[in-house]
RNA sequence: GCCCCCAUAGCUCAAUGGACAGAGCGCUGGUCUUCGGAACCAGUAAUGGCGGUUCGAAUCCGUCUGGGGGCACCA
């Protein structure tokens, strides 16, 4: 669509118009038009109304369009027989252009808006980029609690978000950060240190569950008695120096998540370039902490209270305790150590943090304690996403409240497997079961990703597995429908053919072949914004539009002209689909 | 106490300051001797209150009400 409105824009500024391909909108009805102008800002800078702003603008159009024959059909209207343009009209304040049909349709279905591939993705890389360098730090799951719900948003949004970035030509480094040492480990080892030592678990027991539990657990006893903390701090404080005895439970333990966590993200399709450590940052932390304090490097930081803290309330950012009285060090050292390693050693241009909404104002104490330490010059970004709570109330893991991964997950898809049993008796256990899978991450993902970074899901397990409507399993089943068509086109000896493309006279094929030009709008919305949740709904409406134009307009038993034509636009349609959900992370079905 | 976010149809969500505020679910009615009914069509119904800015406000500003979140030893 960029490109259609460049060359309308062209025209019009050759006509002597100020106007930018940015300045057209979509016309609320296709029967009023392709592209609309708005005049108001014309009509601001002339000093004139809207309306005759337009009138200037027909009249100005009237001599590059009239290179043949021009007539004007009434004062308000100007139609022209050669050119690009078919017909530009007065409705108000805009100027509504509609374009030869023949040309529109093959400026957009046979000049796909992406590239046929790039190597892994395929989802083809739309424009150059500008190169620039990223770390895209997401999913930062601590060890020795459950991969809950939460974390799953973390999760779906951040390889979108990936996807995207690259697609629009940045270099991605992903990252994962995980939280495997802290109060939350203290408190786990600390009860099992107690209760079970030598890690006796049940035959058939998930350990990751078990460890979530054992948690909740510690953190129930420490409620009935807070003075247990100081021995949390305690064992805190050993494993940091290593403790022999500590060590080897902590490890053990830590395997136990690692092993659970790596098998979520395998399911998710979820990837990692590197690896970060809290366990490994606590210690550089320290390090560079003790640097910055010895050299007095930055007055923000210094001791207080018997803590050492970053005072950043000079530019309203509150204080941030970097390492406790007691001598434990907090997120906030390990963060900014880390932080530096990304510029330092990574060399990036750009570090990206796809963090809950809550972490706003610690994340902003960072980036300025790494303003304050040399780094204005690189770009930070904090993806702020909000959580999903439950109906009663927020979920943590240390009330014992969550929705793990695994129950979500295994809801859906016994759902999707009974769902396509009773369509396809006939099919293999195996074939079920494959297919029910990627039908049920779709309906997953797509349910998270739908929603604006900003908005609260409240996690309602009808809407989580919905497979009606506006949800994965719709945009699938649009797939599905399409491959099903083009098989039973081709037993008809039917072929996509694109040069009779004038034949799609339809409305409906029409607004049918504009959405599918503003898939690059929507991917770059997607891009500017951070947010893939524009992105879902193109897809949606995109599949909207084709099953209306499928119950509309007929292919088996029309002329093999026409039929060829719908069939090079349903062509067009899957692989839009198809390369929108690749982009979501979601994979697709030839048949489900 | 200070700061941030949110409030749109019965429910869940959309809408670069611009044309009659759109979807999905629900409900009512319809399509189909099914190129796949996980579908399509029609109907139903909404901008929390009060001011202000603007040619024009769901959107920007102020204020009130009602939710959520953050603010020194959690992450």
């Amino acid at each position: 669509m960029q490109k259609i409105k460049e060359q309308l824009a062209k025209l019009l500024q050759q006509a002597g118009f100020e106007v930018d391909a940015s300045d057209f909108v979509l016309p609320p009805d296709i029967k009023m038009g392709d592209l609309a102008l708005p005049c108001f800002g014309l009509a601001k800078k002339f000093k004139k109304s809207p309306a005759e702003i337009g009138m200037d603008i027909l009249q100005g159009i009237s001599h590059p369009l009239a290179s043949l024959t021009l007539w004007r059909s009434g004062p308000r209207q100007v139609r022209n027989d050669n050119g690009v343009v078919d017909r530009a009209e007065i409705v108000g304040p805009y100027v509504n252009f509609t374009f030869k049909r023949k040309w529109l349709l093959e400026q957009i279905l046979c000049s796909p808006p992406f590239a046929p591939s790039l190597a892994g993705l395929r989802v083809g890389k739309m424009v150059q980029g500008d190169q620039q360098k990223v770390m895209v730090e997401y999913s930062q799951p601590n060890t020795h609690k459950e991969f809950h719900v939460g974390h799953l948003r973390n999760a779906c949004l951040g390889a979108a978000l990936v996807n995207i970035l690259r697609t629009t030509g940045s270099k991605v480094i992903t990252a994962n950060y995980i939280g495997d040492t802290g109060v939350h480990v203290a408190k786990c080892l600390w009860y099992l240190e107690r209760n079970n030592p030598e890690l006796v678990v049940e035959k058939g027991q998930n350990k990751a569950e078990y460890l979530g539990k054992i948690y909740s657990e510690a953190v129930r006893l420490i409620a009935e008695k807070p003075e247990l903390m100081v021995e949390i701090a305690d064992v805190q404080s050993k494993l940091e120096s290593g403790d022999r005895k500590l060590l080897k439970l902590w490890k053990k333990t830590k395997k136990w998540s690692m092993n659970d966590f790596e098998r979520i993200y395998k399911v998710l399709g979820n990837k990692f370039d590197k690896w970060f450590w809290e366990s490994e940052e606590e210690k550089n932390g320290r390090k560079l902490l003790g640097q910055i304090i010895k050299e007095g490097k930055i007055k923000e930081i210094k001791k207080s209270e018997g803590a050492l803290i970053a005072d950043l309330q000079e530019y309203g950012l509150d204080v941030l305790v970097l390492i406790k009285s007691d001598g434990n060090v907090l997120y906030g050292a390990k963060d900014l150590s880390l932080g530096i390693k990304k510029f330092e050693k990574y060399k990036v241009d750009k570090s990206i943090y796809v963090v809950d909404v809550r972490q706003t104002l610690y994340l902003k104490q960072i980036f300025k304690m790494l303003d304050l330490l040399g780094y204005s010059e690189k770009e930070k970004a904090h993806v702020s996403y909000d959580f999903v709570t439950l109906p009663e109330g927020a979920m943590a893991s240390r009330k014992g409240n969550v929705v793990s991964f695994d129950k979500l997950f295994n809801e859906v898809l016994d759902k999707a497997k009974d769902e396509t049993k009773t369509r396809h008796a006939d099919w293999p256990q195996k074939l079920v079961e494959q297919i029910a899978q990627t039908i049920a991450l779709s309906a997953i993902k797509f349910w998270i990703l739908k929603y604006e970074n900003n908005s609260v899901i409240v996690f309602d397990v009808n809407k989580a597995t919905a497979f009606d409507g506006d949800t994965g399993p719709y945009v699938l089943y649009t797939i599905a429908r399409i491959n099903s068509l083009f098989e039973k086109s081709a037993a008809a000896k039917l072929k996509p053919k694109s040069c009779k493309l004038e034949l799609l006279a339809e409305n409906i094929e029409r607004e049918l072949v504009l959405k599918i030009g503003m898939f690059n709008d929507a991917i770059k919305k997607a891009k500017t914004e951070l947010d893939p949740s524009g992105l879902c709904k193109y897809l949606l409406e995109l599949g909207q539009l084709f099953n209306n134009f499928y119950q509309k307009c007929r292919v088996i038993g029309e002329n093999p002209e026409l039929a060829g034509a719908r069939l090079f636009l349903s062509n067009n349609v899957k692989d839009v689909l198809t390369k929108g959900l690749r982009l979501l992370n979601i994979k697709d079905v030839q048949m489900m």
